[in-house]
DNA sequence: CGGGGACTGTTTTTT
DNA sequence: ACAGTCCCCG
């Protein structure tokens, strides 16, 4: 227990009235009334560029200066690491190095923080692993072989995001086996149970579990509660629209009710229901919807006045938003003026989409008004970058990409990572078993099903059941496979001996990378993919140089450390520089930090929509804007998912500063075949007027060439005409099989009435000739899948 | 045990 | 198109 935090603090204002003032000065009056409310539970609705950080920041250094909290009761919780970040860090430019003793976390971080404290009332080991959702698939994975279940009927993939489902709903596996009502339910419950087992096991918790089992602790310990109840007078939580239930209740067990005589927290919330994109993962926007429902003394806070973008950028913003049903009214506005209008452009396919993105850039930078690192362009899927990769490096634009493969998801950094982790909780089968034959060193997987079968007889863990191995005592086990083990578990035991000599982390990767011969097999091989996992590996091991730099910088006693000593944070806490430190660091940390700012070295930056939340650019290029692709093709049937996509596209359009490009292609390749979109519905929804269409779609009509080129798009023209020309035979290829066989001729997009079904839309069509199929959507009536065969009792309207 | 060819399922992803 | 996974044979 800390003895700093429980004494009683003094309410004696800290700061001259001066200094409190210049906190407020220059806030508009939401803002202001934000940051001074006190007392009741406060849900601050923010919307896109409303200065939502400067709130939230303003309103700690307010809490210190104007009403004498102190820092130590003051937890802000974030999603993102580089979010919170931010925040400690302009906290710190207001109030100075006391910020140091807030806890400014993510949710995770704060969590295993507590769990880690608290280890032993949950009778577990400080030194868990962390499990991200690969290493939690692969234990899924086991689990389901032992279980016998049919791999195609029950994908790791699937049981893992119905296990996570249940986590997130706070839902333990003697629930899951009681509310199952299918099959499907059923064995998930029974894998979720097992593989709980196996994570304790393993002294191992996935992502979910540091919320879950935090809930529990809090909820089973009323001791442990009121310990932080007592601590966090102030709960601050950032982007509050992304919350699961978990995390939700988390807020709420943290806060408290003042039952148990400590009196509720201050609680504050910021986020904007219109940027929730997360459902898919759990998010539920109804957390912010209902804020004033679950906390019935709160005060909400509209902020609409945004310091981001023309007016002309949120009005088409407002409407699109505007068309979700169910929302709090909110209307962005600004008082910088309307701005230029937004560009359309309607490209032929994607190739000329990206070209014409290319030319526009080019025009851009020439004319002096934004350099590349001011631009970005946004797309639905990763995929989608690629047409712009390689025309930027044709045109040898400078561009980088953020956001697909990730460097902590990489196989030979996962690789990696497993050593060290293996070493460091040598409970931790799923890295263990991940690395045992990687490099191939004559393990396959009949010895591994051995010693597996092995452990689990003797109900041993799968690395002491390695050792058994090696004198012999697992059965069915052949020799060549027992001296492959035996040489590992030596490795194993080396490796070891540098760790508990407490040598720098990078210097044991070195070795690990070394002595296993992964480092010798990259550099040995001819294939460039190799090469840039040595670089990967490489700069992996610069992470963990860097990382102990800065512990030993952290500890040295030239530098004043902190004078107040955290006693909840550091209890059960890594030693500082250690593997089980840096092993938190990257579990936790991951790449968050790698999503740039704007123009922070000069290069157009791509990424999907979602990567975009929380970003702004001066001149932002939203391409593919067509139904099937965005919105996607999956969210065209759930309104729901529509909804969500219509958030999305509000978040791309929320991101321009100053100018704003919406382009879509007639003609998109997926999956190697071509498919023809319609314009996505998102672009109707915008009024008219807004929009300055350089190139619209060709008359449908007529073949000839009446296109209403824009003025600048010359330098697309060759390429793309020709491409179009491809695009235009390969419809009328389809156009000959029609005459014969299909009654109808229907696209993506398409309105139809069915005798039967009644009308509906086309989602999706397939194949050609006589074996043209079309997916409609007929709402209620559900999807069908229909032959586009003569007599259809269908029409098209 | 390991390598090569067939097969499959392809949104988004803060931790 | 393509990458990850499965399956069979040397």
């Amino acid at each position: 227990m800390s003895a700093l935090f429980d004494l009683p603090q003094p309410t004696t204002p800290a700061r001259p009235a001066a200094a409190v003032a210049a906190l407020v000065d220059d806030l508009n009056p939401a803002q202001r009334q934000a940051v001074e409310h006190s007392g009741s539970p406060l849900l601050v609705v923010a919307g896109a560029g409303s200065g939502k950080t400067r709130v939230l920041t303003r309103r700690i250094a307010y809490l210190l200066a104007a009403r004498g909290v102190h820092p130590g009761e003051i937890m802000a919780i974030t999603f993102t690491n580089k979010a919170a970040a931010e925040m400690k860090e302009r906290v710190s430019e207001l109030v100075g190095p006391r910020a140091r003793v807030m806890w400014v976390s993510t949710f995770h971080s704060m969590c295993v923080r507590i769990l880690r404290r608290e280890a032993k009332t949950l009778g577990m080991s400080s030194s868990f692993s962390i499990y991200d959702s690969d290493d939690s698939r692969r234990l899924i994975t086991l689990v389901a072989r032992d279980l016998d279940l049919d791999p195609k009927r029950y994908p790791a993939r699937t049981l893992a995001v119905h296990i996570s489902n249940l986590k997130n709903e706070l839902v333990d596996p003697s629930d899951a086996t009681s509310r199952a009502t299918n099959d499907l339910e059923r064995r998930v419950a029974e894998v979720y149970r097992t593989y709980q087992e196996r994570l304790g096991q393993a002294n191992a918790l996935d992502f979910d579990d540091i919320i879950m089992r935090t809930v529990e602790l809090l909820q089973a310990f009323p001791d442990v509660a009121e310990h932080y109840r007592r601590r966090f007078r102030h709960v601050l939580v950032d982007e509050y629209q992304d919350t699961n239930h978990a995390q939700y209740t988390l807020v709420r067990e943290l806060v408290g009710t003042g039952s148990d005589g400590v009196g509720p927290a201050e609680l504050c919330v910021v986020g904007d229901a219109d940027q929730s994109i997360y459902a898919f993962r759990g998010a539920t926007i109804r957390n912010i919807v209902e804020f004033e429902r679950d906390y019935p003394q709160a005060r909400t806070i509209l902020l609409e006045q945004n310091y981001r973008s023309t007016q002309t950028i949120l009005s088409a913003a407002n409407a699109v938003i505007s068309r979700n049903p169910n929302r709090r009214d909110k209307r962005l506005w600004t008082e910088s003026g309307d701005g230029e209008r937004i560009v359309g452009y309607v490209a032929d396919n994607e190739h000329d989409e990206a070209a014409f993105v290319a030319g526009e850039i080019d025009r851009l930078v020439d004319s002096g008004e934004v350099s590349n690192g001011d631009i970005a362009v946004f797309y639905r899927t990763n995929n989608q970058s690629r047409v712009f990769e390689e025309i930027f490096i044709r045109l040898g634009l400078p561009y980088r990409v953020v956001g697909g493969v990730r460097f902590y998801e990489r196989r030979e950094v996962r690789d990696a990572l497993a050593y060290l982790r293996a070493l460091a909780n040598p409970d931790d089968t799923v890295s263990l078993r991940r690395i045992l034959n990687v490099p191939k060193r004559g393990i396959g997987d009949r010895a591994e099903a051995c010693v597996s079968l092995h452990a689990e007889r003797e109900r041993i863990g799968f690395g002491a059941a390695l050792r058994d191995a090696v004198s012999g005592r697992v059965a069915m086990l052949n020799p060549r496979s027992q001296k492959a083990i035996a040489g590992f578990v030596e490795l194993m035991d080396e490796l070891g001996e540098q760790v508990e000599r407490g040598e720098d982390v990078a210097d044991i990767l070195d070795s690990v990378l070394d002595r296993t011969g992964y480092r010798g097999e990259l550099e040995a091989s001819d294939d460039p993919q190799d090469a840039s996992r040595l670089e990967n590996l490489n700069e992996l091991v610069t992470v963990a140089r860097e990382f102990t730099e800065v512990a030993v910088r952290a500890v040295d006693p030239e530098v004043p450390d902190d004078e107040i000593v955290d006693d909840d944070e550091a209890a059960g806490a890594p030693r500082q520089g250690s593997l089980a430190a840096f092993l938190e660091r990257v579990s936790l940390v991951a790449d968050a930090d790698s999503i740039p700012d704007a123009d922070s070295d000069g290069v157009v930056t791509l990424m999907t929509l979602h990567t975009a939340k929380g970003l702004e650019y001066p001149a932002v290029f939203c391409t593919g804007w067509e139904d099937g692709v965005f919105p996607h093709m999956r969210a065209l049937g759930d309104p729901a998912e529509l909804s969500e996509e219509r958030r999305l596209a509000y978040v791309g359009i929320t991101r321009a500063r100053q100018r704003l490009y919406l382009s879509r292609a007639m003609v998109r390749s997926a999956w190697g075949q071509p498919a023809t979109n319609p314009a996505s519905r998102f672009l109707d929804e915008i009024p008219a007027e807004l929009i300055d269409w350089r190139r619209v779609e060709p008359d449908r009509a007529g073949p000839s060439v009446t296109t209403t080129w824009g003025r600048r798009s010359s330098a697309t023209g060759g390429d793309s005409a020709q491409a179009g020309l491809a695009a235009r035979g390969m419809r009328s290829t389809s156009f000959k099989g029609w005459q014969d066989t299909p009654s109808v001729q229907l696209d993506v997009g398409d309105r139809v009435n069915h005798d039967k079904y009644g009308l509906g839309t086309v989602v999706a069509t397939d194949g050609s000739g006589p074996r043209a199929t079309a997916t409609i959507d007929f709402g209620s009536a559900g999807k069908v899948r229909l032959m586009l065969i003569g007599g259809l009792p269908l029409v098209k309207l």
